[in-house]
DNA sequence: CTATTCTATATATCA
DNA sequence: TATAGAATAG
């Protein structure tokens, strides 16, 4: 992406350079402001100085953001290069160099200051490594590798990776970087808290190996540019000037370092602009601290505070449900949503049994959709996790719907990219010792631990890399011979390769690369399901080459830069998490799963408390504001929940709704009157018979049930393993019928107290029995619910 | 060293 | 229930 920009060595512009006058005055007067309400104008034009934007979702943030920049430019305040502005995400960045683009002409690289705050930072950081104990080609670690990392750390030191797990090591070392705290700094409580008190000793045995390693991680890249700037303050000054103007997107989602990072930036000329929503802060798991933003006026003495209020994008039965229920949360600035758009549609709440009829109940109205030409493209479905996902995508595959997934895990963060890659990288740097690790012994090559330790020790002694102790030894006969003649042989081909480098494009060589080492010849092999697409994302990684001009540039930017291009247009429903969902919107809009304990989810509540319950409910918000015409929230009365069912209540946010602008409607009349009928569940149906409206109301049989389960205390209190009671418990005749329904339906011929032999948990005795399921207390096993037909009678 | 069986674990996710 | 990673057997 971003190449050396020729811009640099240009004189910085005095008020209006000739050239800059000559454009401003060369552009018809300000095109760019036409269309904007009054408020949006105020947030552009305000230029000089702090300046806060608080934008609720759909009031046009985004173009208040690309116009600001499009308006300092014309007017020749400031020219490209001297505009710094930071997203979070490449996309985010990308889409808005597209719209400034298309606001004011093409600039191309002519913004290289637009960016994420990790590119930018990597950017810069490259440029005075040496400052910071770098070379300018350090390597970007990504996830697995930090992992890898920490584990032979926690090796080295001989702690126990069983209790204290490098991921939770990693976690903590995350939380410490995102809030700009370096190992001198770690709380003395929060580092003895991982082994026996070493967790601060381990982070700075972590950020030394990084630095021998030539590597920094995605923590480091600001840290260390924070570093870099508090050491060295004639570069601070150097960057200070050069961005006249600075612009922040989703400043709700800034943790402390970044926060520190442009109070550092910002502080000569205060022209810092953030725009954001603190009611669609959602990642304060992750490090946001929704405190920047509250504490913004504070911090920035005189700012200018902009409230965008009027919303361009959604109905507004959907606009007054979202507003209404934002307004639970105490710690907000509070802004209030309004639309000059027709009441639209009421937001629907379904109750179903179960998550099957659930997302048979989805299914069948985006089918009902479709019938009436509502674009596939133009409906999604956003779930609270992900393994909500599945049951959905099941009912889709069975009914034909195209769909796609959105999120999940990346393009480069696949495990064949990552091999492919690490190919590379050896072959552009024999020093990449985490590199040469991953890709030893993939394909399989039959050396194991025990040779990586020869190489490990003769690296460690000779202080030297990998690659180059390995060629040392194998010369000698410190290895067996076949890992010896193994080893040769691939130091053999990695040498050709570096050679091949001068003849050869590298998009080419990557293919041989991969071609000659058997990489691809694995995959060739394998026939498992993935094997296929995993060769196709090889390909698509040597294409993807093309795009760079050299192999150098190419790794320098894979790490921070790829994504999946998913060049789809088709027309498909869309399906993610409410979190992968931000900054998207949609005609119809799905929400299933609004039950306590999953939404809000119960993880947040136990470990965040009110804050926790706060974040989900702002979860909720953004969810029902990425609908434009239509909300459907659902919730079943039964979930599966780690393989267990669980009887569920409907979600506390559901209550919180208006009730003037909720429709009530009932997934499936047939449990509609709760007993005696329910057996026999026919799969299918009819389609619309089962969606029945009952008026916009709080007053249909299920959602009396449901409430009256909720008053009973729900599931917390039906012994935590759901229906395992059976027989003995008092437990909601419903679930018992049902569940007879959905068995055999031949009555159990085992008895409360018989012996059983179960073939995989050994001998028992029945506790009790339920149609076909038994519950034995089995002698070694524990308690268990199984199927009769597994076990006999002793 | 590799293949199999076993066992622990299960929010969300960006760079 | 499903999966990833570790222990164990071959």
């Amino acid at each position: 992406m971003s190449r050396p920009d020729d811009h640099e060595r240009v004189p910085p512009a005095r008020g209006g350079s000739i050239s800059a006058r000559a454009r401003a005055a060369a552009s018809p007067p300000a095109i760019y402001l036409e269309g904007l309400n009054d408020e949006q104008r105020r947030a552009v034009e305000a230029t000089e100085g702090p300046v806060l934007v608080l934008a609720g979702a759909g009031t046009g943030k985004t173009r208040v953001l690309t116009t600001r920049i499009a308006h300092l430019i014309a007017t020749g305040k400031a020219r490209p290069f001297e505009i710094l502005s930071v997203t979070f995400t490449n996309k985010a960045a990308r889409e808005m160099k597209e719209r400034i683009a298309a606001l004011i002409g093409e600039v191309g690289e002519g913004m290289p200051w637009l960016g994420t705050f990790h590119s930018i930072s990597a950017k810069i950081l490259r440029r005075h490594a040496e400052l910071v104990d770098l070379r300018s080609d350090f390597t970007i670690l990504a996830t697995d590798d930090q992992l890898r990392l920490l584990k032979q750390i926690l090796q080295a030191e001989g702690i126990d990776e069983k209790r204290w797990p490098p991921r939770q090591l990693a976690g903590l070392i995350d939380s410490w970087k995102n809030r700009g705290l370096g190992p001198d700094k770690v709380p003395p409580g929060e580092a003895g808290a991982f082994a026996h008190g070493r967790g601060g000793e381990l982070y700075a045995l972590y950020q030394q190996r990084l630095k021998t390693l030539n590597a920094a991680d995605f923590g480091d890249l600001l840290l260390e540019c924070l570093r870099l700037w508090r050491e060295n303050p004639d570069i601070l000054e150097l960057y200070q000037n050069r961005f006249r103007y600075m612009l922040v997107d989703e400043y709700q989602d800034t943790n402390v370092a970044q926060y520190l990072w442009l109070r550092l930036i910002a502080q000569k000329r205060k022209n810092l602009a953030c725009v954001g929503d603190d009611d669609q802060s959602i990642y304060g798991w992750r490090g946001a601290e929704v405190d920047n933003i509250l504490r913004f006026e504070h911090d920035f003495p005189g700012a200018t505070v902009v409230r965008l209020e009027r919303n361009y994008r959604s109905t507004g039965h959907i606009l007054s449900a979202a507003s209404h229920l934002i307004a639970f949360n105490e710690g907000r600035l509070g802004k209030t949503l309004h639309t000059e758009d027709e009441p639209g549609e009421k937001v629907t709440v379904t109750g179903a049994w179960d998550s099957g009829e659930e997302a048979r109940a989805i299914g069948e109205e985006i089918e009902a959709l479709q019938a009436n030409r509502h674009a596939l493209s133009q409906i999604a479905v956003l779930v609270r996790v992900s393994a909500q996902m599945r049951e959905i995508e099941d009912r889709f595959v069975q009914l034909g719907l195209p769909y796609r997934v959105i999120g999940g895990p990346r393009f480069f963060e696949r495990a064949e990219i990552r091999d492919a890659l690490a190919y590379l990288r050896c072959v552009n740097s024999p020093s990449d010792d985490l590199a040469f690790e991953r890709i030893v012994n993939t394909p399989k090559r039959g050396l194991g631990d025990a040779t990586l330790q020869i190489l490990h020790n003769h690296a460690r002694a000779a202080q030297v890399p990998l690659m180059q102790a390995t060629r040392f030894l194998v010369e000698t006969d410190e290895l067996k011979a076949k890992p010896r003649n193994t080893l040769r042989n691939l130091m053999a081909a990695f040498e050709r390769w570096s050679a091949m480098r001068e003849t050869m494009p590298h998009h080419e060589l990557a293919e041989v690369v991969l071609e000659e080492s058997g990489y691809t010849d694995m995959w060739q092999k394998d026939k498992s399901a993935d094997a296929h697409g995993r060769l196709e994302n090889l390909k698509e990684f040597v294409r993807s080459m093309e795009e760079f001009p050299d192999l150098l540039s190419f790794l320098e930017h894979v790490s921070l830069v790829m994504e999946r291009n998913e060049a789809d247009n088709e027309d498909r429903v869309s399906l993610m998490t409410l979190h992968a969902a931000k900054g998207l919107e949609f005609d119809t809009v799905f929400l299933p799963g609004w039950e306590e304990g999953l939404f809000p989810n119960q993880r947040a509540l136990d470990e965040s408390g009110l804050s926790g319950l706060e974040e989900e409910r702002r979860l909720a918000h953004v969810g029902l504001t990425r609908a434009r015409r239509r909300a459907k929230i659902f919730f079943a009365s039964n979930r599966r929940i780690h393989g267990m069912w669980n009887a569920t209540v409907p979600s506390r946010f559901v209550d919180e709704l208006p009730e003037e602008s909720v429709e009530v409607t009932e997934a499936q009349a047939q449990f509609g009157g709760g007993f005696g009928g329910g057996f026999g569940g026919r799969p299918g149906g009819s389609r619309f018979d089962q969606i029945e409206s009952f008026g916009s109301s709080y007053e249909t049989p299920g959602w009396q049930r449901a409430q009256s389960r909720k008053a009973a205390g729900g599931f917390s209190d039906a012994g935590g393993g759901g229906w395992r009671g059976g027989g003995g418990r008092s437990g909601p005749t419903v679930i018992e019928g049902e569940l007879v329904a959905r068995s055999t339906g031949t009555e159990s011929t085992f008895e409360p107290g018989a012996r059983v032999l179960h073939m995989k948990f050994g001998p028992g005795t029945v506790a009790a029995v339920d149609g076909n399921k038994l519950t034995v207390e089995f002698d070694k096993a524990g308690r268990k619910m199984v199927l009769d037909s597994f076990v006999e009678r002793t």
